[in-house]
DNA sequence: GTGGTCTAGACCACT
DNA sequence: GTGGTCTAGACCACG
């Protein structure tokens, strides 16, 4: 079952928040492709937040290719991931790898658990894969 | 030799992308404890942006326990990492490991690449305090 | 009802005052968790002090964890008292303490007076706390 | 024995740190009146700081009759502690005692700590006064 | 020389 | 409307 929440103490904007999370439950097989998502005025009701918001995060990621509103119809998880090459996935994950890396120096971490952290997270969302 | 920059193109306020650099050098080894850091007319002339720019910047690193500011005197690398304990740190870094899984899916990826990239990044800090 | 005021006589920089006055609010119970602090403009334009002025008072409140700045929201006052240890407190409370102690020797005043000002404010407080 | 040092990631500036660390002693007894204080270029170099600084705390310290700069002769502690009447007192103290309640409720500390607090500071005082 | 505070005003991002 | 960032420039405090 899918389930937003808006952290308003974060720091980050509402309208990332929300893309993060319909990015991670895609990610996770929870949405697939063909799915529909809450409509705009629904969301805005059941988070209570201004649904200018939702618009704005809907917006990006249909930009981005990840969903497609349909006029009148509803809002819904696109076919297929975009096909890049590895060398543009290299470009786009590198600079996240690299922050991760420096924080974790910073916090007097380890490599190890540096790597232990994100297989971590990457097996989490292969196991729901599985699941579903 | 440690050298500043900012891009005013990438969005990314440029308070933050001083803080990032400054990180970095001192996880890669190349600014230690103790060190100073270019006072904050002396940045803001050579980066071309406004003093309280940098002030902003140092101010935000020395909340964070990274720099110390003093008086007269000039800015300089704080003592030693922050103690925290291994909880502390899971807790800090665990939502950027995430946010990587999950944009490594978004982007069709393989957990060997995240993998091979944070190993990547992590092997580049590790040389470099080696060189030191 | 709140009032702030800024005193430029005192030496005590503006958003020093601005920042002991909201603490004092707060700890009076005149304000509590949840209730919406002036907005930035607002204030700046009441206490006739430049925005940046209260950015920065709003910012640090922010980062003692005390308020919260929300983007396009508003400011408020954060749920609940940081927690701590009694261990931590004492840590933060005596230095305080101390110099209390230490300035009314100076003044070649009693132990008694100094319990009895303390005495005093703590009731202050407890009162308005009582009457709210 | 006395034993001066500065802190210098405190933020708070050397020359007050001195000046604190002089009226301590003087509170406690360990300085008395008529005590000679180390001279400026010695305290200057034993404590790795700019004579300016000892100049400016010794300076201030006078201005407040704490102590006396007599020209080639060195530095004394003065005869005897400022008469003032109570109300003057409270007039100073009162500041610092509500500052140390509205702290106090800040980092939700009973009122008993902080009476336990001032109380065990004076007690301090008086005791190294009594050793004398 | 250093950092710290403040003003006047602009433009952007978020809700 | 809200907060967030940045510029240009002044003046003060500290060492």
């Amino acid at each position: 079952m899918i389930h937003f929440q808006i952290n308003t103490q974060s720091g980050v904007p509402a309208y990332r928040q929300l893309m993060d999370q319909v990015k991670y439950y895609i990610a996770s097989g929870i949405l697939r492709a063909g799915d529909r998502l809450p409509s705009i005025r629904e969301l805005a009701h059941t988070l209570g937040v201004n649904p200018a918001t939702i618009v704005k995060a809907y917006g990006e990621l249909q930009h981005e290719g990840v969903i497609e509103l349909q006029h009148g119809r509803g809002v819904f998880v696109s076919e297929s991931a975009p096909r890049m090459t590895d060398a543009k996935r290299r470009e786009i994950l590198r600079p996240l790898a690299r922050q991760l890396a420096v924080e974790a120096m910073q916090a007097g971490s380890s490599g190890e658990l540096v790597m232990e952290l994100v297989e971590e997270e990457l097996g989490k969302l292969r196991k729901k894969r599985g699941e579903e």
